[in-house]
DNA sequence: CAAAATACGTAATATACGATACAGCGCTCT
DNA sequence: AGAGCGCTGTATCGTATATTACGTATTTTG
């Protein structure tokens, strides 16, 4: 069973003429980045001539260079999408079936961070503390509940926060509401619904701001979005886990109540004094 | 100081036009593969034309596409040779409001699971899986969502899911279709809701199988529950956080989905035929 | 040792890719 | 409301790249 490319190389290897047993070497000594590179390149690298590396991957069964520079990516993705931190974590004493999950999580959670950065975030809680606009929110099948739980805590701290829920009929109708100044926060995920991103269209028409909380494959809103959070959403489970666009929606409910706190927002102290 | 280009792009995508923060976004989604590709793929994959992502390479200060994508190979190298130092942002040595919290995020679910067996998770995952009676869900004030997202998935895969919403009243008198067979999932985190501890004793009276999901600090329902999850909540910011109950409720929508698979449930079967 | 077969590089060719010019459109500002 | 500017996509061009053909060198085999 050969799985990767580089198995393969070292699988055949040995049957190789002289001059593609270089290229394959140099390949191997920096796997896989000089396969990624031009032809002209790589041949300059193993100190051959170009013919002898497309008859190097020729051999390995590629119909041309283009494909197998694909095949090189996709293995490269692969990689990047499970980041290795797995086997920095001690591996799970308890081979239950717990612990992958929460390892994934844990992983999602950092990779999810990792593209986001602070000034990003900083921008978007920016916009949802601009109390001259109103904010909606709005989900789809399994992630509606993040949109009311986000909603839940912006409802307290600002007025006209609104939680778009019930028949797709009332809450198009919303949309006579909703100008520039506005927010529009989505979250979608796979399988994308229709109904979601007609919805975000119109919106975008009208001039809303639209924030969107979406899976690594960005639903097709990313179009009309002002800000994307792209969440990792890949779990050991038949569902995709929400919990990565959960914890960032946290952050922002956190990072909104700090700067409606910094701007002094008498709303805040009412709140406090009631309690 | 920026030292690689995802920081760059990050710095900059605030002052890019639409067209090009929709090429960042999607470069960002899947760093950096998608820039390794053609132009003509780069363009397809971010929805816009390929001139578009040459402005965009140019506006990073490249001076053509060739270069930018050297730039990503080089980056990727050095990552490739150093495996520990794949961290795309810096640790946010600024104390950023960022990092703070996904820190406390991954300890609170670290923790949150290091006090949870498999075996009382195979437990739970048992008992909703058992189909000879309902499942109820229910929720707080802010852990209401969290039920939502349980039920949203649960009453897929299996019928006699129900979750109660709305008035106090309305999900109150519901109590008459609940006993010894059924399963109440109660979400309940501090400030602890008087109406739901009543809802838990008159349920539990009817012999009803409580399982709660709740804090460190125990919501009073524990004494009248069968399962107990308690998740870390503390995180820097002026509110709770649910993440790790969350997660748990992943895990557990997980667990059961496998299960019924395991068991054969055809309605499993119908559901995959559905698609 | 001779003759064939295989391997390899040079040079020419075709293709696909990146780059550019230009026109249409929407947006902002006065 | 109108004029100007900036952004974006279409179509075209030039070029770098992969590919192929062919001749030479090297190894293999009888």
């Amino acid at each position: 069973m050969i799985s990767s490319i580089a198995e393969l190389i070292s699988d055949r290897i040995g049957t190789m003429p002289a001059g593609e047993r270089r290229a394959a070497q140099t390949l191997i000594a920096n796997y896989p980045l000089i396969g990624l590179k031009t032809v002209a390149e790589f041949s300059a690298a193993a100190g051959v001539s170009s013919p002898t590396i497309l008859r190097f991957v020729a051999r390995l069964g590629f119909q041309n260079y283009p494909e197998f520079q694909s095949a090189l990516q996709d293995e490269l993705a692969a990689q990047l999408q499970s980041p290795a931190s797995r086997t920095l974590n001690p591996p799970s004493p308890n081979g239950g079936a717990v612990s992958p999950m929460l390892e994934a999580t844990l992983d999602n959670l950092r990779e999810t961070f990792r593209h986001l950065s602070d000034k990003q975030l900083a921008d978007i809680v920016a916009k949802l503390a601009d109390r001259r606009g109103k904010t909606f929110l709005i989900g789809g099948r399994f992630t509606d509940p993040l949109a009311r739980y986000m909603a839940a805590h912006l409802a307290i701290i600002q007025p006209n926060v609104f939680h778009l829920a019930g028949q797709e009929s009332v809450w198009r109708d919303r949309l006579i509401d909703m100008g520039k100044r506005d927010v529009l926060v989505i979250f979608d995920i796979r399988r994308y619904q229709d109904s979601l991103v007609r919805f975000a269209e119109t919106a975008h028409q009208r001039g809303v701001q639209i924030v969107l909380f979406t899976d690594q494959w960005l639903s097709p809103i990313a179009r009309f979005a002002r800000h994307v959070i792209a969440g990792r959403t890949a779990v050991p489970s038949a569902w995709d886990s929400s919990a990565a666009l959960f914890v960032v929606a946290e952050t922002l409910i956190g990072g909104v109540t700090r700067q409606l706190e910094a701007d002094g927002a008498k709303r805040i102290r009412e709140l406090e004094s009631l309690r």
